[in-house]
DNA sequence: GGATTTGGGTACGATTCCGTACAGAAGGGT
DNA sequence: ACCCTTCTGTACGGAATCGTACCCAAATCC
């Protein structure tokens, strides 16, 4: 993963997602470079100069409770984008980090600040990526008070997946468990379980989905809500807001 | 609560940050009125005409998960707004009620939008605190996963006595046991806890808290992270995101 | 003022997950 | 080939919370 910086050339759902008459002129001063899993892309109080698209990367924004434990907060994968804050002066308050190997678009914080006064479409997606993140963050509060953890195993890896655009991705137990919150040898146990399933198989800190059919009903109705809105806020959404955009 | 619509003089912490240039002209067109406990100010599929700013009554965000059980996904009180995203075109994707009854200020959609328009300060603060709103429902997503009842139930009653500005307010057990994500009798054995540490008194649908340090030191670390988190949205970063706008 | 509803206390077995610990197996480095 | 680190399987007692149920007291209704 350590190839230099190429052009872009499609991948980030967000940015494919901008109408084509704009996207050309938006997507320039974009670059796209690979990042290894354990890369920190933005961190309170400290300054960055990216806003990053992931392609087929998929990061984390995780946080640190004072007794040390970490825990992860919030996914962006290739639906959206991270550090765009930066931009709007609004100050970054999580860490975010790589969670998957893979490729990642970004552009320089000023290029995107002037690409956003420049393309309606962009200031349209980029506030309806986050109302869809907004309402997925709102999900996982309940999904982690209320459904078993088989079944939040089961979303996570099913999420992770559409957002890394493949069936398998490197990952073990230790950092899933860190992602769920819990030890790592219940992720282990209710790993087991969706093995003996037929849903996945994984090895040494590899995970590969079998069969999607399964592992989608063993998880909870949170995979698809969050899937649909995702798709729905790039889509539907985004047109709803680029009228009102147009319309100042 | 059924007095008729009063001229509004202040109470919301959104609406009073405004910059004193500006303010006056932003809140010509709000007017307060009281709310009772399960009123519904938002919900999917409907169209509302007004933008809510809560004075001292406090609204939950809930969701209905597809087995019938209901949770609370975000609190809005005095700190911030509800129903912006109306305003922009985004849809409403939440319900959101009447948690403790009080007072709101509320202005008609069209109105919010050209105050939008003509108020950096009103923009900026938008925006600000919807980002603390993210940082606080990012936090409820590990609070929720890691730290005990009794914890959650302090940081849940500390919080809701700050957004309603009063030490005293109805609340039953069975609608804290929804909002916790629990049951009720979970939520039983914590007030008990917490009214035996001498933090709190309650009685038939009515909490008082009696001493605030008492309670804080029962809560976790959450209630302070984000009480610090809002207090800092209507602050610093309204003036950060300010520069940003003026700039443009 | 008697009946009904609502809010709260408590109990008991079941379940999930925790904390900790140890052992085996697979890769990586030298 | 060997060691050493990393990753996974598994076990055991304990804590938190669940589901359910029943009782009592206070408020409300007629």
């Amino acid at each position: 993963m350590k190839a230099g910086p190429m052009a872009y050339e499609g991948g980030n759902r967000l940015l494919d997602a901008i109408p084509s008459d704009e996207r050309a002129e938006v997507v320039r001063p974009v670059e796209v470079v690979g990042l290894d899993s354990g890369t920190v892309t933005h961190a309170p109080d400290v300054a960055y100069d990216w806003v990053v698209f992931p392609i087929d990367a998929v990061l984390s924004v995780v946080t640190t409770l004072s007794d040390g434990e970490t825990a992860e907060v919030g996914t962006v994968g290739n639906e959206g984008a991270s550090g765009a804050e930066i931009a709007f002066g609004a100050p970054v308050l999580r860490k975010t980090i790589c969670q998957v190997e893979g490729r990642i678009a970004r552009m320089p914080t000023l290029a995107f600040l002037d690409a956003v006064d420049r393309s309606a479409g962009l200031d349209a997606l980029i506030r309806s990526t986050e109302k869809a993140r907004m309402f997925f963050v709102e999900q996982m509060i309940v999904c982690n008070t209320v459904h078993k953890l088989e079944q939040r195993c089961a979303r996570w890896l099913l999420l992770v997946a559409d957002r890394a655009a493949r069936e398998e991705y490197r990952l073990t137990h230790d950092f899933l468990s860190i992602m769920l919150g819990v030890r790592r040898a219940t992720v282990s146990e209710a790993a087991k379980s969706l093995h003996d399933a037929g849903a996945i198989e994984y090895a040494r800190g590899r995970v590969r989905i079998l069969d999607r059919a399964i592992l989608e009903s063993q998880s909870c109705e949170c995979y698809k809500l969050a899937a649909r809105v995702f798709d729905a806020a790039l889509d539907t959404w985004g047109v709803a807001l680029l009228g009102r955009k147009r319309r100042a």
